[in-house]
RNA sequence: UCCCCGAUAGCUCAAUGGUAGAGCGAGCGGCUGUUAACCGCUAGGUUCCAGGUUCGAGUCCUGGUCGGGGAGCCA
């Protein structure tokens, strides 16, 4: 008898012979001798209906005990299902209790609606669950359209280091990596620090906040390439879209502009929403109907929108001129917020809104510097629903104009050595984007808030599990 | 880190300062090719923690812990 997941199980032939494994959402039972059971086992969003008889030599002694959660293994039939709601249901022959739910009155997760809160609570369990078993069925989906997007498109996947040694990178503060004796650490010769010489690197180190600057040299001799990996941020930020832990994918091209860059951003998205639309066709139909309605019309519309480049200075004019009463103003050379890139992207154009140069103050030290000396070539792609999904820039390839902006800011040049090397030694101009794994799944689940957006969420004070 | 809100049964929530309740889940029974079924019965509580006010506190006050929403920061 062929094991079978519940997906191919649901697609197969009537009459096929097969065994199925799985846990039980819920059992029904009828008196005329027999039980219904669903079964799911993850494959897919469906679970599959059992049909128990009485016949079966357990039946009174173990089927009637099946709750919410027990693991089973069944042999049987798939038949016509007598039934409406589903194609096909498996009429069990044999049905053995692979683990009891030890005491079903306290189980966790039993079969009822929990709210996201209480289920990051048990996150062991919470994949038993519809919204979070589609979760993770989607993100795989994303990660999987991802890695296809790049290697259709002639990109490497250049894996960066996740201990770093650079304490300079400026993007929020770092968590620490160190096997220094925390009680009684070794201390400098006047005794005012510690002496991180004796550390395991011979330097400070912590976790990455970024793979960019790391995969830019890969990108100087392998021309397409892209980072896709954790990244940790030490932020004492309590948001529902912020994590210390996350996953972040930073793709970077030789020979390219931020026009390039922008091109390369629309061609991603609309690649990973398309093919999810494509094979998470049930999740993502479950995720529409009751996370967010209008998601998947939403993500279509996405995939048919052209993107819109806008200048920053025009986009400050429009906003300014929108008569639209803002909680924060707008005027140039300040950071737009999140309701003004919302106004942008869903009521100005209703269509994704890449905006680029910024003025050179609110970015980094490594984005280009644009011939008016006041912005930089940098790029936020703005999508309708969210506003901010992805953040880029054009990388500044001219030394003397790095060296000058590492100075403007106050940040030591010795720290950027290997860096400051790719621009003496053939450098190109390149440029590069980052999109957050989680806020994309977020964006094509509809699910509010991160933590929901990822197996384990870390953040501040919540690392169980 | 700042502002606001919350914490009562396994879960979701009620309860004017005066005997702690319901729905779901669970157990038992009934009924039915059932669809998160339906009907009946039963069990289930240190009301987050520590103080305080009061004849009396789930309820009011102070402090703490945890959770949620918003802000800042960002991805």
């Amino acid at each position: 008898m062929a094991s079978m997941r519940v997906k191919d199980a649901l697609a197969a032939d009537v009459g096929s012979a097969v065994t199925l494994k799985g846990w039980v959402r819920t059992r029904r039972d009828s008196k005329a001798g027999l039980s219904f059971i669903q079964l799911h086992d993850g494959s897919c969003f469906d679970p599959i209906q059992v049909v128990a008889k009485t016949d079966l030599s357990n039946y009174e002694a173990e089927v009637l005990h099946l709750t919410t959660g027990c693991a089973i293994e069944v042999d049987g039939e798939l038949v016509e299902s007598k039934g409406k709601g589903q194609r096909v249901e498996l009429l069990a022959s044999a049905l053995r209790v692979v683990g009891m739910v030890e005491d079903p009155d306290t189980y966790p997760a039993s079969a009822k609606r929990h709210s996201f809160e209480y289920l990051r609570e048990v996150a062991h369990l919470r994949p038993r669950t519809n919204t979070f078993g589609a979760m993770a069925r989607v993100r795989h989906r994303l990660a999987y359209a991802i890695h296809s997007y790049f290697e259709n498109n002639g990109f490497y996947w250049v894996h960066t280091p996740i201990i770093t040694t650079s304490d300079a990178e400026g993007a929020g503060h770092l968590f620490r990596v160190s096997t220094l004796d925390a009680m009684n650490p070794p201390l400098t010769e006047d005794k005012q620090n510690v002496d991180w010489h004796e550390d395991f690197f011979g330097k400070q180190s912590f976790l990455t906040v970024s793979g960019q600057l790391n995969v830019e040299t890969y990108c100087c001799a392998l021309s397409r390439v892209y980072t896709f990996g954790p990244t940790f941020r030490a932020e004492n930020s309590n948001t529902s879209r912020h994590l210390a832990e996350f996953w972040m994918i930073e793709p970077e091209i030789a020979f390219a502009d931020l026009a390039d860059n922008a091109k390369l951003a629309e061609g991603l998205l609309k690649y990973v929403f398309d093919d999810l639309l494509t094979h998470c066709a049930d999740d993502a139909a479950f995720f529409d109907q009751r996370i967010e309605k209008g998601l998947i019309d939403r993500l279509k519309h996405v995939i048919a929108s052209p993107f819109r480049t806008l200048p920053y200075t025009e986009a400050v004019e429009i906003l300014q001129k929108s008569g639209k009463k803002f909680e924060f103003p707008v005027e140039w050379g300040s950071d737009l917020q999140s309701e003004h890139e919302r106004y942008l992207t869903e009521e100005a154009f209703n269509q994704p809104v890449v905006v680029v140069d910024y003025p050179k103050d609110i970015k980094a030290f490594y984005m280009r510097m644009n011939d008016d000396q006041k912005t930089v070539a940098a790029m936020d792609v703005l999508v309708p629903g969210v506003g901010e999904l992805i953040g880029g820039s054009q990388r500044e390839e001219r030394l003397d104009v790095l060296d000058a902006r590492l100075d403007e800011m106050g940040l030591p040049k010795d720290e950027y050595g290997w860096y400051r090397d790719l621009r003496r030694y053939g450098t190109v101009p390149h440029a590069g984007f980052g999109l957050g794994f989680e806020r994309l799944v977020m964006y094509c689940t509809g699910l509010q808030n991160i933590r929901d957006a990822i197996p384990f969420p870390r953040a501040p004070g919540q690392a169980a599990f």
